[in-house]
Formats: C-alpha cells, sequence, structure tokens
DNA sequence: GAGTGGTCTAGACCACCCC
DNA sequence: GGGTGGTCTAGACCACTCG
C-alpha cells in the first residue's frame, strides 16, 4: 500500500499546472489562469497560489508580467550546468598534486593584459601538476598579481582550487569565476609535463576571477589530458525541474 | 540628487543580511537570527521575512534545517552555467548549415549501446557541417531511434539544434539534455570536412537526450574546430547572486 | 515544553496594463 | 475602471529538534 503523503497545496498547484504544461494544455505563449481565478479553483489563498507560481517560476515554466499575467515560457535546452574543480582531477588520491614552481616573475604582456597590471606590476605564478592514479593528468598555471606583504605559502595552496588559493593571497573571495573551455595541441612544455607527444590534444580549461570591486584578481590554465579528462554537464532546465519532485 | 527608490521590505532584509555573510558578521555554519527575531527586528510580518529569506537561499546564502534555523552556506566556485547551442556556431548567417547526410542506418555496437536499442532496431543518422565565417567550423553527427511512420524531413532539421530536431521527429520534449565536452584528435572523417590535418586538436561536445519516461532519444556528437569555437562559462554563485541587485 | 521553520488564511493597499 | 501581479499584515496551526 502506497504512502499517503499529504502534499503542501502550493505544491499541488504547481504540480498541477506544470502537468497541464506538460501534456500541451498551456502552451508557451499562454497565459494561465490568473491567481484570482486560480485561488477560487483551488480553494487557496492568494499568498498560497502566488508560492506556487513561485516554484513554477523558478523551475522555468513561466515569465511573469506585471499587470498583465503569467505566460508559459518556451524551453530552454541550450543552458547547462557544469562543475570543474582542478583538484578533483586527482581523484583526492594522496600524492595527487606537485607543486612544480611558485615564483615570482615579470609578465609577459598577455598576462599583464589579463590581470589589468599596471606598469612595473609583478605576478606570483604557480605552476602544479596533477596527478590521476598515478598518471600526470593536468598541468596546472596561474597567476595573481604580486602585492607586498602578501606572501604565498606553499603548503597552503598546492592542494586548493583556485579560488581558495586566491582568498589564502589576498582578497576576501572571487565573487566572479569565468571560465573557458576550449581544445589545444600540446605545447613542448605542456607536452613534457604530461608525457604525452607534441601536438596531442588537450582539453584547456581557462579561469579568470574577479573580486567584488570588479578587479582581475586571478587567471590561468589548466590543460587536461584528453584521456584522462572530461567535463559533465546537464541541462539547467532539467535541474531546475527537480525542484517539482520534491515530495 | 539619487532617485530615492522605495524598496521592498523584503528585499532589505534579504540585502542586509547578504552584507553581513559579506562582510564576515555571519560566517558559514553560522546560524543566523530566527524569524521571529528578525521579524521584531526589522518590524516585519513573518511571511514578509520569509520572503526575504527565501530570496537567500536562492542565491546560494543560506540552507536551511527545519527546527533548527537557517545556516549560513559555504560558496560554491566549482558549479558554473554554460550554453552550448550547435547552431550558434554558425552565427546565424545564412548557408550556416550543410545538410551532409540524412539517413537510416545499422547502428554499430556503440550507438546501439548509447540509444539503448533493441535488436533490429534500426537508427536514423543526420550529419551536418557547420559554418563560420565562411570556413567549415564543426562537423555534427547525431543518431535517433529509427521510428516506423516518423519521417525525417530533410528541411525542417537542418536549421534546428539537437533536441528540436528530436521533437520533429518523436518525442513531443527532450526532458533531460546531458552533455560530455572533451577533446580529441580529428580522425580522417572529421579532418577531411573541417578541412584540418588528421590528429588536429578537436572540441568535442557529446549529448544525449532523455525523453520523460526515460528514454535515450537521441545521441550524437559535435566536432568542433579549436581555432573557431570554445565555450564560456560562468559561476553560477555570481549568477543567482544578481537576484540580490534587482532594485 | 520551548523554539524553530513550514504551511495557510483573509484580508489590505499599491503599481501597472489595457480598454 | 477593472483586471493583473507585487507587497504586506497579524494572526493560526503544524512538524520538527533539542534539552
Amino acid at each position: 500500500m502506497a504512502v499517503n503523503i499529504v502534499r503542501p497545496l502550493y505544491y499541488q498547484i504547481a504540480y498541477g499546472l506544470s502537468n497541464k504544461i506538460k501534456n500541451g494544455e498551456f502552451k508557451p505563449g499562454d497565459l494561465i489562469p490568473s491567481e484570482t481565478q486560480l485561488s477560487a479553483e483551488y480553494g487557496a489563498s492568494k499568498m498560497t497560489v502566488r508560492q506556487g507560481l513561485t516554484l513554477l517560476s523558478d523551475a522555468g515554466y513561466l515569465k511573469t508580467v506585471p499587470g498583465k499575467g503569467n505566460y508559459v515560457d518556451w524551453p530552454r535546452y541550450d543552458i547547462f550546468t557544469v562543475r570543474f574543480n582542478e583538484m578533483e582531477i586527482t581523484g583526492g588520491a594522496p600524492g595527487g598534486v606537485k607543486l612544480l614552481e611558485v615564483n615570482m616573475e615579470d609578465p609577459t604582456p598577455e598576462i599583464r593584459q589579463h590581470l589589468n597590471l599596471l606598469p612595473g606590476g609583478k605576478t606570483v605564478v604557480v605552476k602544479r601538476l596533477l596527478y590521476t592514479e598515478g598518471n600526470p593528468s593536468a598541468y596546472d598555471v596561474k597567476y595573481l598579481p604580486y602585492e607586498k606583504g602578501k606572501p604565498v605559502v606553499e603548503r597552503e595552496i598546492q592542494n586548493v582550487p583556485f579560488p581558495e588559493m586566491v582568498a589564502k593571497h589576498g582578497e576576501l573571495f572571487s565573487v566572479k569565476n569565468e571560465v573557458s573551455i576550449s581544445a589545444a595541441a600540446a605545447n613542448q612544455e605542456c607536452a613534457q609535463k604530461l608525457g604525452v607527444e607534441p601536438s596531442s590534444p588537450l582539453l584547456v580549461v581557462e579561469q579568470k576571477l574577479y573580486s567584488a570591486d570588479h578587479k582581475v584578481i586571478g587567471w590561468g590554465k589548466t590543460f587536461c589530458h584528453c584521456d584522462y579528462f572530461r567535463l559533465e554537464a546537464i541541462s539547467s532546465q532539467y535541474q531546475r525541474n527537480q525542484v517539482l519532485h520534491k515530495f
């Protein structure tokens, strides 16, 4: 015998409407019944109806236009959620990260531009090699603006992902993390570190971190051995939709 | 003189608390004041306080535990939002897509496994070449389970992204879209289509679509010329945080 | 049992949109 | 002016957690 779960009224409203959208009773662009009508239909107060509609909006089903009503929105299949944390490439294995280099350097013009450095500004460069099951699987190179009196403590940054590395070095938080994913042929340096042939394909993940006042506080790339690493993503539409299956 | 915008009370509550979290007054793991306390502090009713707290939860600041309270959550820097729509590679240019092939085929074991095909089941294969500024920039290969009486109309699928292609062929909607991003060396076929040397690096985007009843209704790959295409992503934490700047 | 969040009501007033 | 969504109140009862 099935357990009789009492679903909240607001949830029933959201779920009921979502079904009418899924089966085509309400189509994208349509106006659904007004909050007043839904109140009457479900015998619920306006606040309860609104709680249900909020759920549907968050799940991406509705677009609300003040003064007009709630429109059924078109599904978005082109937006995905992806996880990336260079430390996870190691699988958390002991000895999964080798710190190759921590140095102060004069930046190249490219790095200077990425970090928005003032003339004369120097950078801290951190180079790490990440291992998966004993094999080098990613070569990670990061640049931070050098600031006097903000030392980089080697043992503190070896095993932390980029945003935490930046936090330990200077700023409290990075508030924005931009990522660019591309493919490239391994150059001499990457090939040597990763033990692959030069010009082998690599998955390149470029990251740029910003502080609360929109300064660039870190930039770098992770060069991933294509046999050991891929990025998995899932449509956000589907993810958000899961809130409708809480009960 | 600045325009005097009256912010809703629930927004002021959310914004005020978010600032106390940002400046460290409340730290991750801390319990924030209870709804009753916040009601008194802001002179707001419980429902209004809850509306503010919902905003903060959605922005990823809070984790609510019934019976205990609202805890400040740890920021997540490893979750990103990315857009991918193979049709956008063309930049919407006329003639940006060349339909190379639409055929019924006996699937290879690999494809049979991906599509969960029954023995004897056939597939529809769609091959397209995408152009960016006149140059071939991506080679797109998709497989759909063949169903009798569901013809694939060539002109209807040439210019549509994969989920719509599947919708036109069979199922109403794909409800789940799984993507896997990797790098690989161009094989003979890809190299020829894209006009690159064999073993050149490619960015490979693999997609698998599911129907509402969890059947696989489409699978395929997009092989992207690494000079013409990269994926841009942004930390979800930052995105969700934007709701706190609506007013 | 005291405190917490979760649900829900039956009103109120407002700004916005359209006729 | 009549309908829509947006905000807000001052209560109520419930389930949960913890001592």
